[in-house]
DNA sequence: GTTGAGCGTT
């Protein structure tokens, strides 16, 4: 098929051969350094990137590593797959997503309030994620700004400057 | 060094 197997097998698909393998079980603290140091040893690196929760900003445990070239993916995902990295086994397959996410696009998702009736069913990222996305629709309708009040006189100077509490002098 | 499958929204 000219599509890629994922697209119509989700997540669990077995991912085809590209040059981005992802590197999954880290340990937390494995750096992308040594990522790159381990598998920069099967061909020139583009980048790699560890994965981090935006909260904690912690590891997730896994991260992506861009070859230049899919040869090279290949004998690196071969030989590393499995091996131990800071004391935990890693497995590493090829990636399925190619690239983060972008950020939810603030303008134009859905609803047009004029012209075209007829809308594109999917959204364009101008990236291939991998797999079927229509899910992700769901944030077309929901992308309304929040209330101007909201954060409206936030600022604790200024309640402050009205205080409840009695003067102590 | 919190005990873990996981495909990413700097």
């Amino acid at each position: 098929t000219s599509h890629s197997q994922s697209r119509h097998m989700g997540n669990r698909a077995i991912p085809d051969p590209n040059c981005c393998l992802g590197v999954f079980g880290l340990s937390l603290y494995t750096t992308e350094r040594v990522l790159r140091e381990v598998f920069s040893k099967y061909g020139p690196i583009d980048n790699v990137s560890i994965i981090y929760d935006q909260q904690s900003r912690r590891s997730r445990g896994f991260a992506f590593v861009y070859f230049e070239n899919v040869d090279d993916a290949k004998k690196a995902k071969e030989c590393t797959n499995g091996m131990e990295l800071d004391g935990r086994k890693i497995r590493v397959d090829f990636s399925i997503t190619k690239r983060p996410h972008s950020p939810t696009p603030g303008i134009y998702m859905g609803r047009p309030t004029y012209g075209s009736s007829r809308r594109r069913y999917y959204y364009d990222r101008g990236y291939d994620r991998g797999y079927d996305d229509r899910e992700d629709r769901d944030h077309i309708y929901r992308r309304r700004s929040p209330s101007p009040y909201y954060s409206r006189g936030g600022y604790r100077s200024r309640s402050r400057s009205r205080s409840y509490s009695p003067r102590r002098y």
